[in-house]
RNA sequence: GGGGGCGUAGUUAAGUUGGUUAUAACGCCGGCCUGUCACGCCGGAGGCCGCGGGUUCAAGUCCCGUCGCUCCCGCCA
């Protein structure tokens, strides 16, 4: 730039050391000569008269550059333009009557500038900067730094910076020791699919990045240090979602000598507590507890939104006998037929909106969606239905006994398998609670759900598979199942869920190495697999393994709904795109030959 | 692996039934302006309509493919 007004802090010029934030200056301060330093924000050129917001991470101040002054500033300041970076030096005066802006903290005070530096200078802006403008996320990606500078995107990692700072001081309250464990882990390709990274020193061989710190936790447990969080980053190669990255951050936690009770009444109290920190003191009430079999019953998902009603209610055994063979057909194979009832909705929903929601079901593999509108009149007079002819009087009225129907009220029915039926209609009760406001988006419902099964069924091999992962301890007093009936064992394990999201999720370990190793061979898992993936922690567990368990936030995630966001992406700094690229610096990207050859690889693609 | 949405100037969008020179706002450039704070006024430049192919007298518009971003299903111990 000019060298008449020098081009940054380095020789040639006088050093300048700031004197204050951009934040900071009030009426207090008229008089007093200040030293500032920030990005252009908007520039208001006047001609004779310019004024300039500049702005850093703590606010904006307010300068003018007023050729009263110093005359020869006007030039300088002509060619300064937005996200130009600057220094100035300059008295800070009250602004005059009825010139003050209530918009800003600054905004009783200006800067009458006496010496300008431009200390940097900036492009034509791909997207601009001052505000929180609609922006495609490519871009927002590419120039993340420039999207950084936007109020909300800020605004969101400071709040994020906050909520940790909570979270480590309930944490460190309750004597939790913040202890690193190794990023380069050993594969153990029993969960989500895992980042590899090949060996130099050891051909043909490859560490992996940990999906979790699960298992270094638990043997800091047998080391004794009774109490270990960590705030640290966890890697799973899977598909990407709103509020899945390929890398993303737990709060992750384990504590010895306890069992359940202690770890819910533990970290119920921690997250109270940072939770109302965040919220400068906001009352936040005690979690509510709900098993795992009530959730699905009754919202068809292991993590309710319990912001609002409109549950699933159960109608197999009256439509069990019904001419309508989709309900008869459903039951009669082991499934079941549910409701929905839409209170007072019946005329909100036209054909066309109905079948959306039938395509919105089909997703999740349902068959389809049958309805009914209820009307004046009792029986079949009452009811609006295409599927009402394969029904008598007395099965409506018991239908309409039992939902506790009114006139106006909108049924939705799922039928099919438990699974699909469930999980179907408990995505369209989300969606609908979603499309009709039933709640207010600022509440905060927490809620433990517990008692989840230890097992459940693999898809397509038939065995038995780790429903939360293969060290989590079965309930104490089923245990005895696990020679006998697997699939009747209630795990020791709780997920922490908040609005409908899963937030945390932990258990009490196996601590007992004859337990350990039976779980593995429940799960199929032969001995010398046992051993060659987890001989270590079993052989941990025979030296003094305390009694223990623990839970692992997931910090972005909760950071999303507590600052109201619909992505993770807006909480974290530098995300990854769904195809799990990043924008900005190319990655993932080729590698050189001599890298590929000191790893001992040869890259062939394979059909 | 599968299904849906979007892609037009630097940005955000409009673009009718396929039909003349592809619009607007903001931004950018030039000029004017001493109390603005989304400053104002006047003027101007700026387009591979994501890319490739096809249909047609004619394609931003229709069809096929492809790339990018995104939402969802599967997947995520």
């Amino acid at each position: 730039m000019t060298s008449v007004f020098g081009s940054g802090l380095g020789t040639g010029v006088q050093r300048w050391q700031r004197s204050h934030n951009l934040g900071e200056l009030n009426a207090d301060h008229a008089g007093k000569e200040v030293i500032l330093m920030g990005w252009v924000h908007r520039r208001r050129d006047h001609g004779q008269l310019i004024f300039m917001d500049v702005r850093d991470r703590f606010g904006f101040t307010q300068v003018v550059v007023d050729p009263g002054i110093v005359p020869q500033l006007l030039d300088a300041a002509s060619a300064i333009r937005n996200e130009f970076v600057i220094a100035l030096k300059g008295i800070v005066q009250k602004r005059p009557d009825g010139m003050i802006n209530k918009a800003i903290a600054t905004g009783a005070i200006e800067i009458a500038v006496k010496e300008l530096r431009i200390l940097n200078a900036c492009d034509v802006l791909p997207f601009p900067v001052s505000e929180d403008a609609e922006t495609s996320e490519a871009l927002r990606l590419k120039y993340r730094y420039l999207d950084l500078r936007r109020p909300r995107l800020k605004d969101n990692i400071l709040k994020r910076i906050k909520f940790v700072k909570s979270m480590r001081r309930a944490l460190e309250g309750q004597g939790f020791l913040d202890i690193e464990t190794p990023f380069l882990y050993k594969s153990t390709p029993e969960g989500a699919r895992e980042f590899l990274v090949p060996s130099r020193i050891h051909p043909s061989h490859f560490y992996a990045l940990p999906q979790s710190p699960q298992l270094f936790k638990q043997v800091l447990m047998v080391s004794g240090f009774d109490r270990y969080y960590q705030v640290v980053k966890c890697f799973r190669d899977e598909d990407l979602r709103a509020d899945r990255q390929p890398e993303f951050t737990q709060v992750d936690c384990e504590m010895s000598f306890v069992d359940e009770e202690a770890v819910l009444a533990t970290f119920e109290a921690i997250t109270r507590q940072a939770v109302s920190e965040f919220f400068d003191g906001r009352e936040i009430p005690a979690f509510p507890r709900m098993s795992y079999d009530d959730a699905m019953e009754h919202y068809g998902v292991d993590k309710p939104d319990t912001r609002f009603e409109l549950k699933l209610q159960d109608v197999s055994d009256l439509v069990a006998a019904s001419g309508f063979k989709v309900f008869a057909e459903a039951i009669s194979t082991g499934g079941i037929v549910n409701a929905l009832v839409v209170k007072g909705q019946a005329e909100a929903f036209s054909r066309k909106d109905i079948d959306e929601l039938t395509d919105f079901v089909r997703q999740y593999g349902a068959k389809g969606l049958a309805w009914a509108k209820k009307g004046a009149g009792s029986g079949l007079a009452g009811w609006q239905s295409p599927v009402a002819k394969f029904f008598s009087d007395e099965t409506v009225d018991a239908i309409d006994k039992k939902l506790n129907l009114q006139a106006g009220d909108l049924v939705l029915f799922g039928a099919g398998g438990y699974d699909v039926t469930k999980a179907s209609l408990g995505a369209l009760r989300n969606q609908l609670g979603a499309r009709l406001k039933l709640y207010e988006p600022s509440q905060l419902n927490f809620l433990w759900i517990q008692g989840f099964p230890l097992l459940e069924r693999d898809a397509g091999a038939n065995r038995w598979i780790a429903k939360h992962h293969p060290f989590t301890s079965p309930r104490p007093q089923d245990i005895g199942l696990l020679d006998s009936d697997p699939a009747a064992i209630k795990a020791s394990a709780y997920d922490l869920v908040l609005n409908g999201n899963e937030v945390a999720g932990g258990s009490i370990r196996i601590h007992d190495p004859e337990v350990q190793k039976k779980v593995f061979a429940t799960l199929g898992l032969s001995d010398e697999d046992a051993q060659a993936k987890f001989g270590f922690l079993l052989e941990a567990l025979k030296f003094g393994a305390p009694p223990h368990g623990g839970i692992a936030f997931g910090l972005d995630r909760l950071t999303m709904i507590l600052t109201g966001c619909d992505a993770i992406r807006d909480v974290i700094v530098f995300p990854k795109t769904q195809k799990g690229t990043c924008l900005m610096t190319g990655a993932p990207g080729e590698v050189s030959s001599d890298q590929l050859r000191d790893l001992h690889i040869r890259v062939q693609r394979l059909e």
